[in-house]
DNA sequence: ATACTCCGATTTATCTGATTAATCATAATT
DNA sequence: AATTATGATTAATCAGATAAATCGGAGTAT
């Protein structure tokens, strides 16, 4: 019999706390005060302090005290993956892999839930990203290039994936890749299959966009 | 334009040492020497350590002091979704359907990386859960159940998917369903999938395989 | 030799309290 | 009206003291 070793690192009492008091809504009581209430040293409620603001859990500034935020899945992946990637560069393939899978595995679903007014937005975007690519002066078209994607997979409503889409972002400018680029005709090439995606799913062809986005994928993926 | 809040919480001083710094292989400094070494106080460093703890970078003990561990991404991945699941139990269900969705995407490149030693390890584990399932007294093969989804995976060796995946079942055990099941006809229904996929796993059929993942997914989603 | 118990050294764990720095609301000033 | 001081509040950082945990090894009995 396999029996498996039980770690378990539950979420700290602080973090419970944070998620179960309703009343936490417009402010948690000062570092002082909530240390009394916990029944600990102010210095301790500061280690499941530090634990709670690194997984973007909560706000917290002089004066105004501390404040919890939307829950978003994206600041626990930034920093395991911001180490992963400090410990070996090689890490960003393996993250690429699944946020590729992801995005495919989720595409229809995605897609069919887009609103007229996100396939305006795509179109913008499309629009802005070849006028930053057609201009005298050439830019890379990064911010553009990362909310076309987030924005199609935004309908999920799915805080998850959205997380695991965004923290990609992050890890992309982290290695550079926002910057150094492929070459210009690279660049090109990669907008292209974005226009082709969003001119699909504006026609609804979402067949098409699936295979411009696999196709993509791998251009990205593949990159010199 | 869309000026985008640049929120980077990048990772902490300590985290960069530990992914660094080759020599804490076998050991790091004591806190209070680490303290002279970073230039920070003991406190402070103590909020530093306990994120890396949280995320599961780092084993500290009495008298042996802090130890580096091999990176894993699923204990970030837990504490964020225990606090998740905390504000809200239908978070289980979202993270659900990123779990199913990166399995079924991974499944084709996953079966193919099997060894036959993996295949045998499958085959023992059906042995094993209706062994459980048919004994005089009937037990939930919930190990079985864990350990047979890993195991399929297991080969991509990309500790991201492996993380999902495996936070999924923490997260299993944290809201109850390892015990609390949906009937035992249920648990036959379920189990009959599983041997189909293993079965056909060995035997090569893997879109037999895929199609009893997908069909034993939605079984699981709409559990009662 | 083997297993067990006890002891001491090391390190983390926790707490207290003091000082410094950041932040904002408000009042004062231009 | 806009800008600038001011003060109150709170977090940030630090130092140091005490407690608790853990392990290696010495000692002891079998």
């Amino acid at each position: 019999m396999v029996t498996r070793e039980r770690k378990s690192p539950n979420i700290s009492e602080f973090m419970r706390y944070l998620a179960t008091n309703e009343e936490v809504e417009n402010g948690l009581p000062s570092l002082k005060q909530l240390s009394l209430d916990l029944g600990v040293s102010v210095a301790s409620l500061r280690e499941q302090l530090e634990v709670a603001r690194a997984l973007g859990l909560v706000e917290v500034k002089p004066r105004l005290g501390t404040r919890r935020k939307d829950y978003s899945f994206a600041p626990a992946i930034r920093q395991s993956l911001g180490y992963a990637l400090a410990l070996n560069n090689e890490h960003f393939r393996k993250y690429s892999e699944l946020r590729n899978h992801v995005e495919s595995a989720f595409w229809y679903e995605a897609v069919e839930l887009l609103t007229e007014q996100d396939k305006n937005e795509l179109q913008n975007l499309i629009t802005r990203a070849f006028e930053k690519l057609q201009g005298a002066r050439i830019q890379v078209p990064h911010e553009e290039h990362r909310q076309l994607h987030l924005t199609i997979f935004s309908r999920l409503e799915n805080p998850f994936v959205t997380g695991i889409l965004e923290a990609y972002w992050d890890a992309y400018e982290n290695v550079g890749l926002n910057v150094f680029t492929g070459g210009y005709e690279y660049l090109q090439e990669v907008w292209q299959y974005h226009r082709a995606m969003v001119d699909a799913i504006c026609e609804g062809k979402n067949e098409d966009g699936y295979n411009a986005l696999i196709a993509h994928a791998d251009l990205l993926y593949h990159r010199p």
